[in-house]
Formats: structure tokens, sequence, C-alpha cells
DNA sequence: AATGAAAGCAACCGCGAAGTA
DNA sequence: ATACTTCGCGGTTGCTTTCAT
């Protein structure tokens, strides 16, 4: 039985089960006191019988002070599954995207979410993952469409600027342009691997940079089609 | 109102990596 | 270099709560 060691007379060294204010409270106390980590010793100075893995998953999973309460948002939930989509059942590492939740939460979310509901969730992961890439390869593209011609321009002024002077043989070249040109050389492109960005087309928090989408977003459609993986009503119910 | 199914969640387990003596 | 300990991760289990019939 799952709970033998509370349930039964028998002494057994560490309880298991589920923890007590009590017990809780104990825990708290010492991680206050002496800090994280050597969860072993945690069992015999905090008067715990409890042995330091279940110490280390109490206090990590529910009793870190800077734990986010309260129900996984629309904006996390989109993050979670671009973040799978990226690196599987990586929960940990999906947890760091998400200040305040915890893997266990994460991936209890997911499984209840969406492991049943994607039918061969692996395929969708793959494919998702696939038109991810495509997506980021076409931006990068935009982009660099936009830039040369942007610097085609500029260039062309310059060209025509530097001309004139030459042939005036007065004025300086314009600074502002200049400045702008070396901008472009130097400037790192948009971030490719912000979820929160990829995602823009559910996602509008105001704290977030957002890519211009409506130029491409047509072109998109194929491609990032979020109703394969939400249901055709995510975004509808997510914008009421 | 009773009951069975599904969903949600806390907690345990096994394993491998990293750290230490 | 090796054995041992500690830590962290992902998978799984089973209890509790909620929902549907």
């Amino acid at each position: 039985m799952y709970y033998q060691g509370v349930m039964s007379g028998v002494e057994e060294k560490w309880r298991k089960g589920p923890w007590t204010a009590e017990e809780d409270r104990l825990l708290v106390q010492h991680v206050n006191v002496h800090g994280e980590g050597r969860w072993n010793s945690v069992a015999t100075l905090a008067g715990l019988k409890r042995n330091g893995k279940s110490c280390r998953l109490r206090w990590v999973n529910y009793l870190r002070p800077d734990l986010k309460r309260g129900r996984i948002t629309p904006q996390e939930e989109a993050l979670i599954l671009d973040l799978h989509t990226r690196w599987g059942n990586r929960w940990s590492t999906i947890a760091r995207s998400l200040p305040g939740r915890t893997d266990n939460e994460i991936k209890n979310y997911w499984r209840t979410h969406f492991k049943k509901k994607s039918k061969g969730a692996s395929d969708e992961s793959t494919k998702l993952r696939t038109r991810l890439l495509k997506r980021q390869k076409f931006q990068q593209e935009q982009r660099q469409r936009l830039m040369m011609q942007q610097n085609e321009a500029d260039m062309k002024k310059l060209m025509s600027l530097l001309l004139e002077e030459n042939q005036n043989k007065v004025g300086h070249m314009p600074l502002a342009m200049i400045e702008r040109h070396q901008d472009k050389i130097y400037e790192e492109p948009q971030s490719l691997i912000n979820p929160m960005i990829l995602l823009n087309g559910c996602y509008d928090s105001p704290n977030m940079p957002v890519t211009p989408m409506n130029e491409d977003a047509g072109l998109w459609d194929g491609l990032w089609n979020l109703d394969e993986v939400h249901g055709p009503n995510f975004c509808a119910a997510r914008a009421s």
C-alpha cells in the first residue's frame, strides 16, 4: 500500500505520505536558518522523520517562498506548449522559463491538459517543431531582405549626397545616416528563440516585445496553425 | 442524491550526474 | 582512480476533488 509507512503500526525509519502543517513549519524554519542544501542532514537537524529527498521535494515544490500560486495563465500555457515542442519532457528546463512554477507543476499540467488531447503527441511535437524552424528561417530572411532594402536606399542617398558634396566641395557627411548605417551592421537580429514572440499570434502581453506579424501572417496560416494543437477554440476562448 | 469517471495534484521511486573523501 | 554520498530529474502512483449521468 502506498501510505503503508504511515498507516501501519510498523515503525519505519522515514515517514512517508502527506506532510503535516507542523512538518512544514519545521522544514521552513530549518531552511530559513540554515539555507537550502544538505537535505539528508535536514531530517536530523530539523527533527523531521523525513528523508532528504522528501524534504527537498517538499521545499522545492511547495514551501519555497518564491512560488507562484494559482492557475496557469494562458500566457504560461502558450509558453509551456512552445517550450515543450522545443525541449520535449525536460521539465526542469521548461520550468526555468516560468518563474515561480515548478517542474512538477508543469509536468502535471502538461499531462492533464495536453498529453491526452494530442493523439500521437510525439508526432504532433515533431510537426510543430518543424513548423517553428521554418517560421524562424522565414522571419530571418524577411528581416535580412528588409535590412538590405534599407541599406540599399541609404547607400543610394549617401552616394548622391557624396556626389553632391564632391561637386560643391562643401558640407559634411550626414552623421545620423552614417550612424544608422553602422547600426545596421552591428545590429543583433531580434531574438529568434523568444517563445513569446514566436507565439504572439495568441499572446498579447504589454510587457513583451512583439514582432510585426500582420505582414506575413497570411503566409504563415498554413505553417502555423495553433488549432492543430489547441483545438479550434483555443485562440477564440483566449480572447474572451 | 448517489455513483462512477475524469481531472488535478502531491508525493514517491529509480536512475544518472556531480561532488567529495 | 575509486567508492560513496548527495542532488536533481523524469516517470509514475494513488488520493482527493470535480463533473457528468
